[in-house]
DNA sequence: AATGAATGAGTATTCATTCAT
DNA sequence: CATGAATGAATACTCATTCAT
């Protein structure tokens, strides 16, 4: 059950495709995806153009695989700390705490994963088919086992909740960047889930 | 009752400029924003390509100008609709009601207001200062007047809420066309306005 | 003997096509001939793009045109006034006068003979075969009748003096131009006559 | 005695930047500057278009290149040629002969110093500002010397004889440029300096 | 004669990607 | 593994000129 070869050379490698992963982040975040260069993204990585090629098939890839890595970072952490909660509305609410922290401390890659991300149907396609679609998997999931054990409304369905939910997160979000990042962007956690919940209208005694 | 200066030049120049951007959403629908070529909507529109300049000041103009045009006439029209109605509930279901019709008949227009149009921060800023902000105000003055009315619960700002439903409409329209537009998408009207009405969570009896 | 069918018909062209030709001038002096535009000759002209084409051929008709009026009426000037001076050497200074008095007023007009009419080898064959050629002329025959009075030096050939000369006088006009055209361009005709006619080198006693 | 970082690297950068250089000539002497193409140029310098971009910052810089370049070279070879002479007349005669040797080799370089460089105020000025403004006073100096050894009158300022010296030199070659180069341009030269020296008038006995 | 809206040919420049070293 | 010089495809935009009115 060899993991590698030597200890060093993966590890070097590693380090290296996480190094050219922050210059794409930072580089797209700065000047957005289109304009920034991949030569940009090779200085602030210190690497070589060449070099970014040995590790991403493309500049394409390079954006795919911003947005896979972290979502997928992003899914594996929800996994495991929803692992010991019952509760499925619990459970949605501590993945969407997740989905803001992660990009509250991050205002460039949240730019990167907001933005530069969502430029053309095609580009889109091809998130939906990678991780995003294993994202709004998990959500879907959630929103189905709390309509089997009663915590949440039957005549929906769970895939139109779902797009609901993530709608709602994803705007907050977008707004939050348009607006400049101000102030903790996890703030909006308690609301959101408040309205997501009990909705908008007034209850009457 | 002439309208200006001369009876025809005006109707004729209207004429040509919606044929141009009748173009530009078919195109830009078809290829993408950056793919599409200018050639290409001078063609389909029946022009030259130096023609496009006489009416727009360059590609991305024309493509605020699609943007903001369907944006400004929906607007329009939801103020006409809401004039006679007093609940600001209702106000606002009707508004998102319209929000879906001009997107259900039109693929095409939906798949470049959706994707093509959210390219960048540079050009999401350039859109939230024109049209986009103002149907951003209209909802938000909407919740707001529910507020005050009792309609709509007190104890979330208008402007987070506008984010919320803004949010979930926008992704329901966004995986139905990632679906490929099946069906009529007016169809999620009545459980989208369920859903945020009245929230998620099972209420007990 | 009828000049023109009728008095003002004829007038007012011509009064139209030196507006035209004025226009130019202004237009060339202040962006350069490649980048001064048709539209902009016409605005300052005040007529319509098209109307430029009734007059003149086309842009590169309209240069040749504003240096061969210009030039023409110069040399029609000069033969009135050496008509009545029979020292060759004395009338080649009263041409050179003339040269740097239409000149010295104008330095829009100055700055299109000098420059912008020089631009390529094609065109400065076009000149030369037109008034430049004529102009060249005039001053070579002024030379070789100097020679044959005996008060030109019989060594050079009249060709090459007509060379010496015109360079002389068409740098210290271009000397002038680039240093922004400051105080009066007549004020070098008496050391260049004098250079030119002494020479350089220092005579002993 | 390695003279930088790699030794042959920097041989053959500097052989690519003379190839495109003397394409540069060719082709802007062929079919003029606005006519001629930068993929022209490329090819008759057998490298990618995109390579000229690696050595020049665009097509106008090409032109000050060459321009500078020769011109550059031509007031090295100048200043070492006169090192070793005294007297300032003569060593202007040597500057001027050096200053057609130059040209008279080379007709397309001469075609490209002499029309396409001079084509609009703005690209005078910067020529002015380079290798041209070095050429001046290099004159200038000359002939300031040789008013001061007496070899020279001083009763006009240097700048203006440098001016009336330099255009006539000049015209002298443009003249020979538009009659298709015939013949050997340095024959000119003696001529040349005998009108300048001792002016276009018959001395008696 | 005059207009000015429409035409459409023409090109410098960028930059993702490759591959010889 | 890494480099970075070289490649070359790809396109928005301008503006002189035309011609229907």
């Amino acid at each position: 059950m060899q993991e590698s070869a030597g200890p060093q050379p993966n590890d070097h490698r590693e380090e290296k495709r996480r190094r050219i992963l922050r210059a794409a982040i930072d580089e797209f975040a700065r000047k957005g995806y289109f304009s920034a260069r991949m030569s940009d993204v090779a200085k602030a990585a210190s690497v070589a153009d060449g070099t970014l090629y040995l590790y991403f098939e493309g500049k394409e890839h390079l954006l795919v695989s911003v947005f896979d890595d972290v979502l997928g970072r992003a899914i594996d952490r929800a996994r495991t700390e929803i692992a010991g909660v019952s509760s499925p509305l619990e459970r949605l609410r501590m993945v969407i705490r997740l989905h803001l922290e992660t990009l509250a401390g991050d205002p460039a890659l949240a730019q990167v994963m907001q933005i530069e991300t969502r430029h053309s149907q095609r580009f889109m396609n091809l998130l939906t088919r990678g991780r995003l679609g294993e994202y709004f998997e998990l959500l879907r999931s959630l929103i189905a086992e709390g309509q089997q054990q009663g915590e949440i409304r039957r005549d929906v369905s769970p895939g139109f909740a779902t797009n609901v939910v993530f709608g709602a997160v994803d705007e907050i979000v977008n707004s939050w960047l348009l607006a400049g990042a101000p102030g903790d962007l996890t703030r909006f956690h308690e609301p959101l889930m408040s309205l997501l919940s009990a909705g908008m209208v007034e209850r009457r005694a």
